[in-house]
RNA sequence: GCCAAAGUAGCUCAGGGGUAGAGCAGCUCACUCGUAAUGAGCAGGUCGAGAGUUCGAAUCUCUCCUUUGGCUCCA
């Protein structure tokens, strides 16, 4: 089955003037290859060209259908319309509703297009040349403002559609397959990305070579959605959702299984860099909240209650409660740096449409901790934390070549004076580079107390999720917030600078993520069920369940399946449930203490005695194999 | 929250103004059965919720809820 792929450098992605800054290099489907989840590798020469080649007729390809709306609707006022991963979109602002009946048309005109075998021309134009061309089209116009000085102003033409862009494009549309695109969906998006600007209809398209391969693109995706972790939390009783709890998960043995096998894995891994472990209430007052700042800056998002006329929230995030509990008894800078970690249970109410499976839900734990440290100590505290989290990423099954870092800057809604976020972004940029981790810049993406690191994984579609993260905090710490002070050596009472880390983010978007990166096959330590024991026959039920409870007994997650179904069926079913190990016993095995081994993989060891299997999946523990 | 689509049995889906169907799963019974489905029988749904149109609504209309794909936001 191939799943996903490799990737564009990242340059190639602002070929179109005022594409929204949030596109980043694109994941291209190979149908040929067969795939991993996506690696930010670089592609060899000939990928490079066939990205080269796609990527200019899903560019053209975007024109067309411009130009096919602009001849259903003439009054339309265009956009942008970049190449995106596999296909392409444009934005419009149209007369009326579009729906996904319209598309036929639409379509009909793409084809009539591309068949015309129109060349595509580029003429470079002065600034007020552009904004005398497109006087009618005032988003074009905004665009025309928005392109750096230095910059040549290019029109594409082709047919009779004029487009302000940078191109490059395919020579003439008979490069372009008129069997070898599609459109796929409407979507609101707001013009610019901001939420304050109307919001236009942007069309998603995906265009191809060949009609093979868009064939095989197409198929692709519903092979995906035999990794996506909803059907899976379904299919393997892991989790479920009530239509009247929205984004409230309920776990399932199997799924909690999973829960705290990671949980007790974070546990022994921060153990090992001296971190104590705490917990904090759940509800905590509004006068805490309002001297953290989160009543100000964050109380859309928070669930608040009432009780004898004094309100609560339900805390959203762990800080204040580490606070409370770091300013109990005095302390010294002989207790720094102090990492205080927790499994922080937090609500946030987020907004309906921003709800995802278990990756982006109102009630989750974070794997959180805060360092107190001094300003000195940030540097050697994020490096140490870098470790951390790449170990323990190592261990879960992502190298760093699927780690997306990105670096987040101020936001407009923050706390605290400009001439402190210059120190805390100096500081963390210093830190990385001492760390020797690259990154990319988000700009304005950081959180309203302080700069952060976000460790970004991709899941099954090539969405990208934050998952571990650390953010530099001078705010909240400070007398006038939460007002955590300790002793210096000059006897004097300072500040400490307060880092607040989590390496997975939340346990259940982690969760999502290996469920995603895994296809549900879940590495040995970490299944919620390690073995099934098998018997061939009635007769041997009574020794499968003896081995069963045996290797139970030691410690493993076993079962035997004593139902009335024939012994075909059971390893058809527990294959199914991507049990890692089936144990078949029968006459022979039970004699000689052996089992026959079947993998959900399919791999088949006869006549292993049992010991040899207990020191064989304990080595894979230990290692933490995938099998 | 916004744009688009969907919601029929536990799951996957068919049907469609006269009051609901399949496969798998479930339950019961039978079968001494060696590496991806043993057979037979039974049971399962106020067709997401509410209102309206109609002699009659699961089917048409409206409102709401949830989910999916995007946008915004975020662990």
């Amino acid at each position: 089955m191939p799943t996903c792929a490799t990737l564009v450098p990242l340059g190639n992605q602002k070929e179109c003037p005022g594409q929204g800054q949030k596109d980043r290099g694109f994941f291209i489907f190979t149908p040929e290859k067969e795939p991993e989840m996506s690696t930010r590798a670089s592609l060899d020469p000939k990928a490079q060209e066939k990205a080269d080649r796609l990527y200019k007729i899903r560019h053209t390809t975007a024109h067309v259908m411009a130009e096919a709306v602009l001849r259903m609707f003439p009054e339309a006022k265009i956009a942008i319309g970049p190449p995106i991963d596999n296909g392409f979109y444009y934005d419009f602002d149209l007369p009326r509703k579009l729906t996904e009946e319209d598309f036929e048309t639409i379509e009909e005109h793409m084809r009539a297009i591309i068949q015309g075998k129109h060349p595509m021309t580029k003429e470079v134009i002065t600034r007020n040349q552009a904004k005398a061309r497109f006087n009618d089209q005032p988003y074009k116009l905004e665009l025309v403002d928005a392109i750096p000085e230095h910059e040549e102003v290019s029109l594409f033409t082709v047919d009779t559609f004029t487009d302000l862009c940078r191109g490059p494009h395919v020579e003439n549309t008979k490069d372009l397959n008129w069997k070898a695109f599609k459109l796929l969906r409407i979507a609101g998006a707001y013009w610019r990305g901001n939420s304050d600007n109307p919001m236009l209809t942007r069309i998603y398209g995906t265009a191809w070579e060949d009609p093979k391969e868009m064939r095989e693109y197409l198929d692709h995706l519903k092979e995906l959605e035999k990794r996506d972790h909803r059907r899976l939390g379904r299919e393997l009783d892991l989790f479920h959702f009530e239509d009247d709890n929205p984004g409230q998960i309920f776990w399932h043995h199997n799924g909690w299984t999973i829960y705290r096998l990671l949980m007790e894995f974070v546990r022994e891994s921060i153990g090992r860099q001296g971190y104590q472990e705490v917990h904090t209430p759940s509800v905590m007052p509004k006068s805490l909240w309002d001297r953290s700042g989160h009543w100000e800056k964050y109380q859309e998002h928070m669930f608040v209650t009432e009780s004898e006329k004094r309100l609560f929230a339900l805390k959203p995030m762990n800080c204040p409660g580490h606070i409370e509990i770091f300013r109990q008894g005095l302390k010294s800078y002989r207790d720094l740096p102090l990492r205080m970690a927790e499994f922080g249970s937090c609500v946030r109410n987020e907004s309906s449409g921003a709800l995802h499976g278990i990756m982006r839900v109102r009630g989750f734990v974070q794997d959180d901790a805060h360092i107190f440290c001094t300003e000195e100590q940030i540097s050697s505290e994020v490096a140490l934390f870098v470790e951390l989290l790449k170990g323990m990423y190592k261990d879960l099954g992502f190298d760093e070549a699927s780690i997306i870092v990105k670096f987040s800057t101020r936001p407009e809604k923050r706390v605290g004076d400009d001439a402190t976020w210059d120190r805390a972004e100096g500081a963390l940029a210093e830190a990385c580079k001492q760390a020797g981790l690259e990154y990319e810049i988000a700009p304005g993406e950081g959180a309203f107390y302080g700069p952060k690191l976000e460790f970004t994984l991709v899941d099954a579609l090539g969405r990208e999720w934050q998952c571990g993260t650390i953010q530099v905090d001078y705010q909240l710490p400070s007398k006038e917030r939460l007002d955590a002070g300790y002793i210096g050596e000059d006897g004097n009472r300072h500040t400490p600078v307060m880092l607040h880390r989590a390496v997975l983010g939340s346990l259940e978007r982690f969760i999502g993520i290996l469920l995603e990166h895994y296809g549900g096959a879940m590495p040995v330590w970490l299944a919620p069920i390690q073995a099934v024991v098998i018997p061939v026959a009635p007769a041997f039920y009574e020794g499968a369940q003896a081995l069963a409870k045996e290797l139970e007994n030691e410690g493993w997650r076993v079962l035997a399946d004593l139902g009335d179904e024939r012994m075909n069926n059971k390893i058809r079913i527990h294959q199914a449930q991507k049990v890692p190990y089936m144990l078949v016993v029968g006459e022979q095995e039970l004699a000689s203490r052996t089992v026959a081994v079947r993998t959900r993989k399919n791999d088949r060891i006869d006549g292993l005695s049992v010991d040899e299997f207990k020191a064989m999946i304990d080595e894979k523990i230990q290692k933490k194999d995938v099998l």
